[in-house]
DNA sequence: CGGTGTCTTGATTCTCATCAATTACTGTGG
DNA sequence: CCACAGTAATTGATGAGAATCAAGACACCG
């Protein structure tokens, strides 16, 4: 199923930061001499605590981006699939706390080293302008949601976190195109398995979800996305 | 005591982002079309939900930045001192959510057009370079920030605010080189005011803070750090 | 001195995390 | 094909922590 190539020219991933800039004049070089991995699903892509060595970008595949806190609860962070970028932190001089990704399906990966990076984007103003542009998006999401954090209620979290595993991955025949345990979701959602199943029967019992099997499908998203609307500002996290 | 000019050339603010790459050149005509602002103690500088004009770079003073969420209620995001940015989000292309800032005490901005900051992120990569580094360790807060928030108690979440408020403003006789209300450090923190007034004679009483009169002395600055170490890895937030 | 706003403390209520026990699901080897 | 682990999902009961409510102390300012 994997594609043959992983070349740069060739790619449909158009949201790739990388691509974008493909036809830029200096970047042949940089692009023939990026490499490729493979991982399988439930791999480790970045090994929590150990130094990163540069930039991954999904070529095709869904990873999930997490951190370990107190009593080994794991804090996913976000979730990447096909385009989006791995390894942001590694331009930050300081990294005291570890970040790990792991593969969710089989994945394939374009790999920069740091070295490279660095001197691509400072040799491309517009590809750097670019970088600087979805950071600062990202800032945005991520200072809405602690925002949100503070103050929402474990359902509210609950169904934030469906809406944006839907945003995500979407969803094909009514139902989302990943599958998480309840585990998984209460990590990201932070709060605990239990609530998650809780907060999902509920929304179940109301028709807001439904289930088949493991499967989650959303029938109605601006239904449930009202679910938070009424007290919160619409995040886009 | 204001300056009596706020020309890049002899600012003193050397963690500005503007004056780092002053001897770029090509940099002179922004810098000359930049203007000024003074705000009172109290006065917005930003206003919540109308759109945003440009970006401004704080040149003396003290800012806190914040959006509200439901009930009226605030949640503060951060704080702005010399040398600091707002307007961030006015990159984003969409701006859905209200983000306000108000000068905490006397101060004085810097202010570039938006249309200014691009074009010259664009003329100048290794200015642009500099933001994305910016916007990436922003983003590593941020996100720390979000994983942390999700399972600290509230006597972490307050000593963790206060360890901010350290890091951003300093103590000179051992006392914060501001004054916020119990409300304000509530809204920085993610909690209420009396929750704030409980851990803080909570930590009076355990020496690890002192108070005179409003003013807030953090006797040991490592070994209130150390209350949250324990549980949890040290943030730069 | 009122009066307004901040700060403080206590009592109550409610949400959520935790613990414990049961049931459903998945895959494996006989 | 079925018995069997082993894991994930579910439900209920309980306790701890935090928000809310209410009342009072304190400071500041005219």
């Amino acid at each position: 199923m994997y594609p043959k190539s992983t070349d740069c020219i060739s790619c449909v991933n158009t949201s790739c930061l990388i691509k974008k800039h493909i036809s830029e004049p200096g970047i042949e070089s940089y692009i023939q001499n990026k490499d490729t991995m493979k991982c399988r699903k439930g791999q480790s892509i970045v090994i929590e605590g150990s130094p990163i060595h540069g930039m991954y970008f999904v070529h095709t595949g869904q990873v999930k981006v997490f951190s370990t806190g107190i009593n080994g609860r794991e804090q996913i962070l976000r979730f990447a699939v096909n385009g989006e970028m791995l390894g942001q932190r590694g331009f930050s001089s300081r990294q005291i706390y570890p970040v790990g990704a792991v593969a969710l399906e089989d994945t394939i990966m374009c790999h920069f080293t740091l070295d490279a990076m660095r001197s691509m984007l400072k040799s491309l103003p517009t590809m750097a302008y670019d970088f600087m542009v979805f950071y600062a998006e990202e800032l945005n999401r991520s200072e809405t949601k602690v925002r949100m954090f503070a103050h929402m209620t474990v359902r509210e979290k609950v169904i934030d976190a469906l809406l944006y595993i839907n945003r995500k991955f979407g969803q094909t025949n009514g139902v989302l195109n990943i599958q998480l345990s309840r585990r998984d979701i209460a990590d990201f959602a932070g709060t605990t398995e239990e609530q998650v199943i809780r907060v999902l029967s509920a929304l179940k019992k109301e028709k807001l979800t439904e289930s088949f099997g493991k499967k989650i499908g959303i029938p109605d998203v601006d239904l449930l996305g009202r679910e938070i609307d009424e007290h919160h500002y619409f995040i886009q996290s």
